[in-house]
DNA sequence: AGACCGACTTAGAATATCGCTC
DNA sequence: GAGCGATATTCTAAGTCGGTCT
């Protein structure tokens, strides 16, 4: 299929041929998956691979004018842009030995008929919103014409209706000055940018004193601390609704570290922290909190408004040509660390970041950002192969922290697209793959055998890969290199299943992974085999780490790292539970009752958790109650039948009797019915109390799969995919025809 | 080979906002 | 229009993985 072209005249590319080469290659697949089978937790794939190497290539830019008003600052790097771009808009061509993996795969871009970018799209694009505009124009007026209603509330409804075609403009114009970078040539390797510039972070501001009537004590006696201690105090005061002070590790560094902003004096002072009281200022936080909550409508407008003049002036900067989001512009402020689990730092204080302590990235033809007034940056540089645009190291653990874009920016997306290009590519090695590991359970090797292990767990319950991770620094977890002897334990036999492996471990975020899984023979013999003489503590993968695995892995297949298996696996369980459940003649309702059931299938696959909600139980008492109300309601109208059976018996066949019973029957199915519905919704809330589907939908699903499927299924994008998520998939939204297969 | 570092993705909790009901 | 539950957004911790240094 190489080098076919779009017959279309809409110019979207189409991935019919895909899909046949794919289907037909199916029918050819090896058998190497059908071991995996009989996940105990999910019906994950075994997904036989295709064998197809999707040949579409790279697509040209042949002119690049962007959509976007070149701006002051661009405008000296035009000539380096117009240079590097001119020819490069993409297009297929026929050559297959492209080098570059991403082209390797196909690079679906879309609209790529229009070649000339310039006027001929300027005036196309014109159209097209002329013409959206007067699409909703006329289903505006539609309803209003459906629903006449009073004067009084006519009023408030055209000022609705106002509100909205306002936002449906807005809406329009962003989508108008979308920078559509997927329709253009990447860069040379490593290069990801060719002008930067930005206004530099913004800091938190600066702490305020404690105000004359609030104050700390000590033993009971009343202490005015120095501001560097009271500001950690204050920390600690504002946390104390929380669990995390009651903890002891907590607690010990916390007092450590506060003890180290004290003064000379206050440290002779204040030696235990269970005689200090911060009640005051505790009570005062509340108060503070309190205070915002019941703020006035135009106290909370204001507020905003001066939000998004910060925003505004920092939350955005110039890449190439375009205005791009930032995703976290603003400085981390000063706190207590808050790590998660059990984590040894807990407690500790998190120092306030300092202009001084800032790397700033930038352009090298571009302002450099100012520093706050009395301030300068720790460095400024120029480095184009990274996307960070400023960086600091924290100071519990000496880590780095940059500020980057935002999900929705150019740089993160075509890594995006990437990252899932990879992942299908993945599905047409997956066969040799498996088949792999499978005979190398048997080598004569040891690290051999325990790196096929590894996969087969990676593979079939999309583990982590498990980095070795310092001792004492950070929470326990693992992940499946790092797995420890306590974290299995094997049954010959439970619930019925032979060759049983219980997981029970913490991973990432320290959520617990824990899991029954019926394994191969083979798996068994050789865990067995890994776990002999050792103790709880020893590493089950005494001979593997991460840094092999990967290795072994990018052989079998160029860009193939463990991470990978859990983005293939949980972007094909979707594809296959879609198509599973769907049905087109169902309602929207149902479709999407059964999307969200293809999600959880795979977030729970993934194991994202997260702790139930606060007002969980409530809500769930909420529906309780209704259905209990409901039961008795059905009692009640089973009896009523029950009485006018009996009435019906005893007076023979009066009609109108006759009719009653029939009507309380009715009455009676219908209270049964909406029982069930309820019944139904709550095990359905139930399932989801421990089971977080965002994360999966935003890191795993390949987003083009639901786009195709949302096309398929006449379900609207934004039933799926909120304002967020659309724009973070804008480029799959925009190339994704209904019959594209992952 | 292994420690360490840098850059990036993935993660759940916390907080803010929305939109519905009373 | 207050209150409340659901949903969206923000926040930043915690992973992955490649490269470099020793």
């Amino acid at each position: 299929m190489g080098g076919e072209k779009d017959a279309e005249g809409d110019g979207k590319t189409k991935h019919k041929a895909t899909k046949l080469k794919k289907l037909s290659n199916h029918e050819s697949a090896g058998a190497g998956g059908d071991t995996l089978k009989n996940s105990a937790k999910s019906n994950k794939s075994t997904e036989k691979g295709d064998g197809n190497s999707h040949k579409v290539k790279k697509l040209k830019t042949e002119t690049v004018e962007s959509p976007n008003k070149p701006s002051k600052f661009v405008k000296q790097e035009d000539d380096d842009f117009t240079v590097k771009k001119k020819g490069l808009k993409r297009k297929r061509i026929k050559d297959e030995s492209a080098e570059d993996l991403f082209e390797t795969t196909a690079t679906p871009t879309s609209k790529n008929k229009k070649k000339q970018h310039t006027k001929e799209d300027e005036s196309d694009r014109e159209a097209k919103k002329k013409k959206s505009r007067e699409k909703k124009e006329k289903t505006v007026k539609k309803e209003e014409g459906e629903h006449p209603v009073s004067k009084k509330t006519k009023r408030t409804k055209d000022e609705v209706e106002e509100a909205k075609q306002r936002k449906i403009k807005k809406k329009e114009e962003e989508e108008q000055n979308r920078w559509r970078w997927w329709e253009e040539e990447k860069y040379e390797d490593g290069v990801k940018w060719k002008f930067l510039e930005h206004k530099g972070p913004y800091f938190p501001p600066e702490y305020q004193p404690l105000p004359d009537n609030v104050h700390f004590y000590y033993d009971g006696k009343k202490v005015k601390l120095s501001l560097a201690a009271e500001e950690v105090a204050l920390f600690f005061a504002q946390m104390l609704d929380h669990e995390y002070t009651t903890k002891k590790v907590f607690r010990e560094n916390f007092f450590k570290d506060w003890r180290k902003e004290m003064t000379q004096e206050e440290r002779v002072l204040i030696k235990d922290l269970d005689k200090c009281d911060f009640g005051e200022l505790h009570a005062m936080h509340k108060a503070k909190v309190e205070a915002k909550k019941s703020m006035t409508k135009d106290e909370k407008q204001a507020l905003k408004e001066a939000n998004e003049k910060i925003v505004e002036e920092f939350g955005y900067c110039l890449l190439d040509h375009h205005r791009e989001r930032i995703g976290n512009f603003k400085i981390e402020p000063p706190g207590l660390f808050r790590g998660r689990g059990e984590h040894p730092k807990q407690g500790m204080l998190k120092k306030r970041i300092q202009p001084e302590d800032i790397i700033i990235n930038c352009g090298k033809e571009s302002k450099v950002p100012v520093a706050p007034a009395g301030h300068s940056w720790k460095e400024v540089r120029h480095d184009n192969t990274v996307t960070w645009l400023a960086s600091w190291t924290e100071n519990i653990q000496g880590l780095i922290k940059y500020i980057m874009l935002n999900a929705n920016s150019k740089l993160k997306g075509e890594k995006d697209w990437e990252k899932y290009e990879v992942a299908r590519k993945l599905k047409s090695h997956v066969d040799d793959i498996r088949n792999q590991y499978l005979s190398d359970l048997k080598s004569k090797e040891m690290g051999v055998r325990q790196r096929a292990v590894a996969l087969y767990f990676i593979d079939k319950l999309a583990l982590r890969a498990g980095n070795e991770k310092e001792e004492g620094e950070t929470a326990d977890t693992v992940g499946c290199c790092s797995l420890r002897v306590e974290h299995i334990t094997l049954h010959e036999q439970l619930d019925g299943s032979e060759c049983v492996v219980e997981f029970d471990f913490l991973g990432k975020d320290s959520i617990r992974y824990y899991n029954k899984v019926p394994v191969i023979k083979k798996v068994f013999k050789n865990l067995k085999l890994f776990l002999e003489r050792k103790q709880p503590g020893d590493e089950l993968f005494d001979r593997l780490n991460t840094s092999m695995l990967n290795k072994h892995l990018s052989s079998l297949m160029p860009g193939l790292t463990a991470k990978v298996f859990r983005t293939y696996n949980a972007s094909i369980t979707l594809q296959q539970q879609l198509k599973e459940l769907t049905n087109q003649s169902e309602s929207v309702a149902e479709k999407l009752l059964s999307y969200n059931r293809a999600n959880r299938a795979v977030a729970v696959l993934c194991n994202h958790q997260r702790a139930p909600p606060k007002t969980f139980e409530q809500s769930m008492a909420n529906l309780q109650a209704k259905i209990d109300a409901r039961k008795e309601q059905l009692a009640l109208a089973k009896t009523e039948l029950k009485q006018a059976k009996k009435e019906a018996k005893a007076k023979g066949s009066d009609h109108k009797l006759q009719t009653l019973v029939e009507r309380k029957k009715a009455a009676v199915r219908r209270c049964e019915e909406q029982l069930l519905k309820m019944e139904v919704q709550a095990t359905d809330r139930e399932e989801n109390k421990q089971i977080a589907l965002g994360t999966s939908k935003l890191n795993y699903l390949d987003p083009r799969i639901s786009v195709a499927w949302c096309k398929n299924m006449g379900v609207p994008i934004e039933k799926i995919y909120n304002k967020t998520q659309r724009d973070k998939f804008a480029w799959a939204i925009d190339m994704t025809e209904a019959d594209f297969e992952f």
